[in-house]
DNA sequence: ACCTGAACACCGTTCAAGT
DNA sequence: ACCTGAACACCGTTCAAGT
């Protein structure tokens, strides 16, 4: 018989604890997790949870470096660094699509671990482009920022209207309300919101990484070239 | 002599409600928005605000849209394209250096009207600088989610620390932290630390925002070339 | 050392009652 | 039509008391 919740044998640990903190926000969203909710799902009262977790917010960049540090796990060896950039990007895209809950939190709070983590892995395959170390922080950020402003867009469309509507219906849905914006005002919107219904989030995804590749790429030739 | 709430003769309105979330959005951050606050700065009972705003999330997003819109008033005409999407890149750069509350409210909400107006303003210059009308859409979004991204990231950093520090205090900070990590885990970011206190974010964000157009000139050629 | 669970100081939101 | 402010249903966090 599946039981949720955990058998009261077994000691509390922040493993466990994460563990389950994990399990709610993929079922109920950031919003779910309480630690009312996660006091009930460990068996055990709220207040013992402060004993192995500092507070919730503690709670909630342990719970998205877990998630994080599988998903850099799984490095490409082997395959030229513009592939495995793109690999990268997409496994950062896919897991934030599995766990929306995730990107919010990356954009919370920039410095947490799981962020330097992702910084790392786009940072080695910069170096392994050819770019040169002056220019490597910046190349690096720019993609960082490019991952988490894009995934995080993508989390909070995908999981607000998770339950209701699929994507397909609330792309259709936005669609129509951005063509009947004013045409002054917003032209452009307007034109764009044509493509919107046909369009692949994971495409659109790539080509923003494609086109931050080719930039890295020109720069590093001008440089050459130049210098 | 200066008196922080309104005077109670004035009736209450949308416009007068989010000038003070604002402002104390701006005075304490985003954990002092509370309604209690709020009535208590606009000398009225808190259940009279929701007379004229629907809920929290509303009065977050009306108070976003109106800083954003004063920010993307600023337009420059007569400029070249590029040099017209650095400017409002760097327009909502400083909105957010100067309202550290709208990163996070960007981010936490990607189809807020706010957002659609810098999406409006990147597009049109996207257009302007001849991208053909299938790749405006990749590449406004690119620019808009790099933008939304590093903005966002340099928000939290600004906002956390600032009123215990300032910002190269705790750059200085950040590194010394990072070039103590394991490195064999973490070679790149250890390597990169010791660009940390001594870099410009604007400059940081400006490179970013020159690669993107780097690579969106590079496809637009490639394209003509190949066309 | 670890856990319990009532209690505290907050929230956003509602709503009967006023003007 | 607009405003009041107590009340409700929640939060995260603390802490005396247990084992």
């Amino acid at each position: 018989m599946a039981d949720k919740s955990e058998r009261r044998a077994d000691p509390l640990s922040q493993e466990r604890i994460v563990s389950a903190a994990i399990a709610i926000l993929d079922e109920g969203g950031a919003g779910a997790l309480t630690f009312r909710a996660l006091s009930a799902r460990l068996a055990t009262g709220s207040g013992a949870i402060y004993w192995h977790v500092a507070d919730k917010q503690a709670l909630l960049t342990a719970a998205t470096d877990q998630v994080i540090a599988q998903a850099m796990a799984r490095g490409g060896d082997g395959t030229p660094p513009d592939e495995a950039i793109r690999a990268l990007a997409l496994g950062v895209f896919d897991t934030i699509d599995a766990h929306p809950w995730v990107g919010a939190q990356l954009a919370d709070d920039p410095w947490q671990h799981a962020v330097l983590r992702i910084l790392e892995g786009v940072g080695a395959q910069v170096a392994a482009l050819g770019v040169p170390e002056e220019g490597r922080f910046n190349a690096a950020t720019a993609l960082l920022s490019f991952i988490l402003g894009l995934a995080g867009q993508y989390a909070v469309g995908s999981s607000r209207f998770g339950g209701d509507m699929d994507r397909a219906t609330f792309l259709r849905e936005v669609a129509s309300q951005w063509a009947q914006l004013d045409p002054v005002e917003h032209p452009f919107v307007r034109e764009v919101a044509a493509q919107l219904p046909q369009h692949d989030d994971r495409q659109q995804f790539l080509a923003g990484v494609d086109l931050i590749l080719a930039g890295i790429e020109r720069s590093r030739r001008s440089r050459r070239t130049s210098g």
